[in-house]
DNA sequence: ATTATCTATAGATCTATAGATAATGC
DNA sequence: ATTATCTATAGATCTATAGATAATGC
């Protein structure tokens, strides 16, 4: 937000950081869902947080549904892509998907907010949120294929466990929430914890030596 | 609830399943609470469920807060007298443990509504929850206590992992929530399925052989 | 002319309280 | 007398729209 653009000067100055209007908003409106809920925080609380009026918001988005969904696409776009470019590869599928545990941890727990506590909303069950949905099951779809390729690699034909490295990662959720509510110590999870988890429950033992192959990977992967 | 007791009759008849007044609501509120969210739903919505006056509903609860409290515990109070009890057995830490998720998994699986959603709400931040919190807390110390006895079994003096196993359980929510939403084939999990990974994650191998001496201990300690 | 803000407000809620009413039970 | 319901409502919201205003940029 540069200090004088185009349109009516606002009555305060900025007050949350981001280069636009738009990102200003979500700023605000990522720090009242996680801390108050979607539902009860008010377009008038995200207004004032930023420093305009009400109606204001009105002009960036048209509802208070799209500014949750602009929220909810911002953490799951560079998951899916990233998962995409490496189901391209030829890696072994244990290292494809120590790779996706690992960044896709750490952007969990990383953000600046919270935000995977909002994927349990139960608003977003409707039309409007469909989209995100979607691409949420594909991420889902990748992190199962790359699961199942490790129980083969392992000789196990029973694929019953192959759903459970995605839930390890939205484990991330549960602990940041946990720390952030009663103070608890927090940092008792790291990107390299889970992701080893995340190959423990599928059976396969010394995930440790994965790292090293799988950083590699991570770092040709995402400049390419 | 007895068709005639004390008091005025309703203008309707009983709707939702339960011996008394309040657990009609609790039903009700359970229902909604977990399918358009908590603050989404006005006491309102929950009387017309259960088929009374909106008003009404404050002769049993003080207020909407307290309804969604009573829930809570609902969910906790069993696990944690299950944990405290099998605390004093001295039966292996693995079996242990392997039994409280065995149980916990299979109330958060079997409950006719998917009540963990409820457990990332920001409103239980205040005071009016810290009791729950308090109790959920202690149930997630006797589990940290129980992976800290196994990785001691396994010699290992790395703590870091010994959080995990909590964690494991509560993906049962996160897959209830998906699978309700989408459509999509549940039934993927199983309670042995979470023991299993929850053991797995702490580096065990074989957690198969387990299951009859936990679920001979399950027996035994839920009698006594 | 276009853009981004502002003021003002319609219309629809929502929670909780006050007090009346209609049963049972002593 | 006690209990569980009912009717009625106060007071406080909340989202989204209509239309005015004050900048920039061509």
């Amino acid at each position: 937000m540069t200090n004088a653009g185009p349109g009516r000067p606002r009555l305060t100055k900025q007050r949350r950081p981001g280069p636009t209007a738009q990102a200003e908003i979500l700023d605000a409106a990522a720090e009242l869902f996680t801390t108050k809920g979607f539902a009860s925080t008010s377009t008038r609380q995200i207004a004032e947080m930023v420093g305009v009026r009400q109606a204001s918001l009105y002009h960036h988005f048209a509802t208070k549904d799209d500014i949750l969904a602009a929220l909810l696409e911002q953490t799951v776009t560079a998951p899916l892509d990233l998962a995409n470019r490496l189901a391209a590869t030829s890696e072994p599928a244990a290292v494809r998907l120590y790779a996706l545990l690992l960044f896709d941890s750490g952007q969990l727990m990383a953000g600046r907010w919270n935000l995977g506590a909002l994927y349990l909303l139960p608003e977003l069950r409707t039309e409007r949120f469909s989209r995100f949905r979607e691409e949420r099951q594909q991420l889902r779809r990748r992190y199962r294929e790359f699961a199942a390729g490790v129980l083969e690699e392992l000789g196990t034909d029973d694929e019953s466990r192959a759903g459970l490295p995605f839930r390890i990662v939205e484990t991330v959720i549960n602990e940041r929430s946990d720390a952030e509510g009663g103070g608890t110590g927090t940092g008792e999870q790291s990107p390299a914890l889970l992701a080893e988890a995340g190959l423990r429950v599928l059976g396969w033992h010394d995930a440790e030596s994965l790292r090293a192959q799988a950083e590699r990977l991570l770092a040709s992967t995402r400049s390419a």
